[in-house]
RNA sequence: GUGUCUGUAGCUCAAUGGCAGAGCACCUGACUGUGGAUCAGGUGGUUGUGGGUUCGAGUCCCAUCAGACACCCCA
């Protein structure tokens, strides 16, 4: 008999933790479909040739597999490449600009660290099929609105756009192409400082002067307008930043005027993130309460979703990483306590009034209330009402002969131990 | 993928190279219509796994698996 062990990375969710996953997954999708998204479902595996060439460095981390007919599989490694093949393969089926959202499983054969596994859930939303600046901005307020409804108290999400990452290296007279370490030293500098990102550039071969004028640019703070005006002065000779400018301005002003909160995001030039399939506004949200860093991000990938049907697909998204979120939210208390789905167990006082007892369940469940009953009518009332409070439910019934003598309900509250006699039509409303 | 550290009862952790232990949890009872508190008793281990050194290994060495942290990258 092998061991009893988990798969490295991948990881059994026992109720307690499956409890406050769900409720993540249900809270996300609840304001995903406010906003008109339609959830989608793909297959967890793919042909491999499905995934290959779209990762660059990263295809190393797919899973691979051959089923029984040699057919070459893969483990998907997002839910965005599966979009992209679902866009082209039902394009007459699907109408654009099309809201979409897909939640479940990826695969990353990755070195698994806290929030990051090698088997991982995603909430992700996508707006496939639109250009328009309102679409990246309500990508940004869906992700606003989701963290608010989970309850997190405080987070920033930072906005940039990659041709601002191209215009702060051209007008740096960097080589774009060879741009990519700079980006990621310029990335860095919240963790690393100023003297540690100028130590990188230096590192990459740009001269002092360069780096100098790199990090007058990534170092501004303050309001966004402030921000955007002072990026409009160093890039003006740009045209292609001035466009991403022009972009991010729209993006800010579809922001405020849907109403999202101005303390929720913010104008960045030093956030970069992967960058390999970016070609318009990116974002990510951080929080103080995660230093290990993003707590999610997302952005505009115009080129990605259309490459199965040969055109481009101007799309805009992002991906909740549940993992993560179930992290930070139980380091911070957030979301339900609860450690059992019942909120009422039934107890069986005895073979007497069994048949009341369960009838009483089968009342409160078809009202709505959950309820589970004791399987042991022959175990005595306190250990009934020890299952009841080691198993976290918040009310337990007791229907002994008293109580049926008087058409009564005895309810007690096992967090605070009341108890009282309530009428028998009464019951379920009373739980409420 | 690189580096550092960790792995002993269900959980948190002790044990100088010399008899594997405690607290919590769990089970039983004190308590035949009342859980939590208290008291008494009890179950529970191939010390992650495989090798090696040694009279003797939880302890030292090697390998391997798993986990944590920092890089890398990302959800």
């Amino acid at each position: 008999m092998q061991k009893l062990q988990n798969i490295k990375g991948m990881r059994d969710h026992l109720p307690p933790a499956m409890l406050l996953r769900q409720y993540i997954i249900n809270t996300l999708i609840g304001v995903f479909e406010r906003y008109g998204f339609e959830p989608l479902s793909t297959p967890v595996l793919e042909y491999a040739e499905v995934l290959e060439g779209k990762l660059g460095d990263d295809e190393k981390l797919i899973y691979r597999f051959e089923d029984h007919g040699g057919r070459k599989l893969a483990l998907r490694y997002d839910q965005t490449v599966p979009l992209a093949r679902v866009v082209a393969q039902y394009s007459g089926q699907i109408t654009l600009p099309w809201r979409r959202y897909a939640v479940g499983a990826s695969y990353r054969g990755e070195r698994p660290a806290r929030g990051r596994y090698r088997e991982f859930w995603q909430a992700d939303v996508d707006i496939v099929g639109s250009h328009s600046p309102l679409a990246d901005a309500e990508i940004v307020a869906v992700l606003s609105d989701g963290l608010e409804a989970l309850g997190f108290p405080t987070f920033t999400t930072l906005l940039n756009h990659r041709q601002v990452l191209g215009g702060i290296a051209r007008v740096s007279g960097l080589d774009e192409e060879a741009a990519g370490g700079i980006y990621r030293a310029i990335d860095k500098l919240d963790k690393i400082g100023a003297e540690g990102v100028r130590e990188e550039l230096r590192h990459s071969g740009v001269d002092q002067g360069c780096a100098d004028r790199i990090l007058e640019m990534v170092l501004l703070e303050g309001s966004s307008e402030d921000t955007l005006q002072a990026l409009r002065q160093h890039l003006h000779d740009d045209a292609r930043a001035v466009a991403a400018l022009d972009n991010l301005e729209d993006i800010l002003r579809g922001l405020e005027d849907m109403g999202i909160a101005p303390a929720r995001y913010c104008l960045s030039p030093r956030l970069a993130r992967g960058l390999s399939y970016y070609t318009g506004a990116v974002f990510e949200t951080i929080s103080s309460h995660w230093p290990q860093g993003s707590l999610l991000g997302g952005g505009r990938y115009d080129d990605l979703i259309g490459m199965f049907a040969g055109q481009r697909v101007a799309t805009v998204g992002l991906a909740f990483g549940v993992e993560r979120l179930h992290d930070v939210m139980e380091e911070l208390g957030l979301g339900p306590r609860n450690r059992t789905t019942a909120q009422v167990f039934v107890t069986v006082f005895g073979a007497e009034q069994r048949v009341a007892s369960l009838q009483l369940a089968r009342e409160l469940r078809a009202a709505g209330v959950p309820v589970m009953t004791a399987l042991e009518p022959e175990s005595p009332l306190g250990k009934q009402l020890k299952e009841a409070d080691r198993k976290g439910v918040r009310y337990a019934l007791v229907l002994g002969p008293d109580e049926l003598s008087r058409s009564e309900v005895l309810v007690k509250d096992l967090a605070s131990g009341e108890q009282r006699g309530v009428a028998r039509e009464a019951v379920a409303e009373a739980l409420r």
